[in-house]
This record gives structure tokens, sequence and C-alpha cells, in this order.
DNA sequence: TAATGACTTATGCGTTTGCATCTATCCTAA
DNA sequence: TTAGGATAGATGCAAACGCATAAGTCATTA
């Protein structure tokens, strides 16, 4: 077993383990965590985003998210409307109602976060997002 | 935007994108990821695990599991029989063809994530296993 | 400008998932 | 010993998923 292997395998069962005492939490309303992660992502950026830009930030296939996102607009969250430049595809945002659904499940959730977190101490914080934004650059 | 917040979305966009990554390799045969998962976790112990054990370490919620490892047993991977001490329980094991595949499976899997995982230095492997392994450990 | 191939999102379909609940067994204490 | 509650795993069912592919648009080149 190699140190690269460790580390990996240590990462996804800190990402289960947190995953899912995450999901047991009573902080997510009428929404998924799923769901909810496609409207944090909506959230980060101010300008509408395309569908495969989602994509990439979202751990759904191309068709799940198609429909997730077609649940979340028939259900009020996104407003989804044809990219004027580019007649293939579509721009997506939030709509007020999803901001401010985003907003009252990010809070709570935000804390639970950093209570989960708080066993590490600031420099650990600081080295494991450093590490592991250096994992997901490499892979662009 | 905390520390503690940034480094778990941080974490989350490193599994995420490494996910996809191993996902789309072509080394998972006739199992699927999630699958292997399961195997692999099996093939660390030499005791057979018991279901709420194994639900512990995999991703999936407990009639999910269950259903999987039937689909498992079914398929002639894993081995289930009635724990003898908790008549409630079972016991799994994997079959030899089970300890095959995961073999056959796993050692392509893992040049995958060394390969993926190259962009760190060892003492940065040894930090992420270590502040990760912190994370799990918390949640017991 | 017409053809070809790449790209973006949507849809058909069979499989898998989660939630709620059930059955069976275990454990504790009256 | 037996009643009440806890725990382990299985099952019914609707919802969500992934794979394969379709439909529409763009970009290149002949």
């Amino acid at each position: 077993m190699t140190r690269a292997n460790e580390a990996w395998e240590s990462l996804m069962k800190a990402y289960a383990a947190l995953t899912k005492q995450f999901n047991a939490e009573d902080v997510w309303g009428e929404l998924t965590m799923r769901e909810y992660d496609v409207l944090y992502q909506l959230s980060k950026c101010d300008s509408p985003l395309r569908m495969s830009e989602l994509n990439r930030h979202v751990l759904l296939s191309q068709p799940a998210l198609s429909r997730m996102v077609d649940r979340l607009v028939e259900r009020g969250y996104l407003d989804r409307r044809p990219d004027p430049g580019d007649r293939r595809g579509v721009r997506l945002s939030l709509t007020p109602a999803g901001r401010e659904t985003q907003r009252a499940i990010g809070l709570p959730h935000a804390r639970s976060v950093t209570r989960a977190l708080s066993v590490l101490t600031p420099e650990e914080l600081d080295q494991l997002a450093a590490i592991t934004g250096k994992l997901s650059q490499s892979e662009e």
C-alpha cells in the first residue's frame, strides 16, 4: 500500500463519515443534500451558469443533473433560459426563492461544518484546503 | 466563509474531481465503483463482516446496501450466512471469485490513484492522510 | 454553402436508491 | 418468564440514477 493509496482511502473515509453526519442533521428542509449542492454552486456565481459548467462541480451524470434542474425549475428554485449566445445551451440562475432557500439551509449547515472540523487546528485546516486544492486543480 | 468551510468545500471538490476521473477509467469490468468498494472493504478483513459494520464504511443507506449485497451474492462474489452468535445478523465474506475480482480491479485502480495523487509530495500525502484520519476518527 | 464532426442538453428505459415499515432476534428489568 | 424497547436486516414502493442515444446547434473545411 503506497502513501498515495493510504491518503486516498483516508480521504474517502473522511468524506463518507462527514457526508453521512451532515445528511443526518435536520437542516435540509424540502431539499436533499444533492439538491442543496446545486443551489449552493449557483449561489456562488452572479452570472448565470451553463449546465455543462455546473455539471463539472456536481457529482452527478449529465442526464441526472438535467432532470434535477428540471425539478428545481418546476419547484421554483431555479431559472432556466436559453443562452442567447449559444442556442444549444441554457443559462441557469437562482430565483429569489432559490436564493432565499439556499441561505436558509446554508447557514445552519455551515455551522455544522465548522463544528465537525473543529477537531483540526487552523494550520491543519489551511493545509487541508491547500492540499485538496492542489488535487482538484491538477484535474483540469 | 470560515477556514473550516473553505477546507470542507475544497475537500468535496477534490473528492468529486477524483471520483469522476477514476469512474471514467476503464478498469471496473463487471462492477460499478460502488460495488467494487464493497468488495474492497471486505477484502481488508479476514474475518467475516457484519452488514451494519460494512454499512459504516460505505456511502449507502442500509436498505440499498442490503440489496447490493443480495446482488453480489447472487452473482457469486459474496458469501452471506447467518451469524451463529446473533441470529438477527449475517456474516459477509468474499468468495474466491470475489477476492479474485477485487484483486483484478484493485491493481490497476491503485495505479490510477497513485498517478492522480502524484502531484503531491510525500510530505503532503502524509499530512493529508493524517488530517483526514483525524476527521473520521472524531466521528466515532 | 453544404457536409461532416463536435458539442450541449434532453429523453427512453431498465436498474438502483432512499424512506418508511416490517419481521425476527436480542437485551433488560420487573 | 415475560413484557417493552432496542437492534439487525429485509421488503414495498415511489423517486432518482446512469447508460445509450436522440435532437438541435455550432464550427470547420471543402
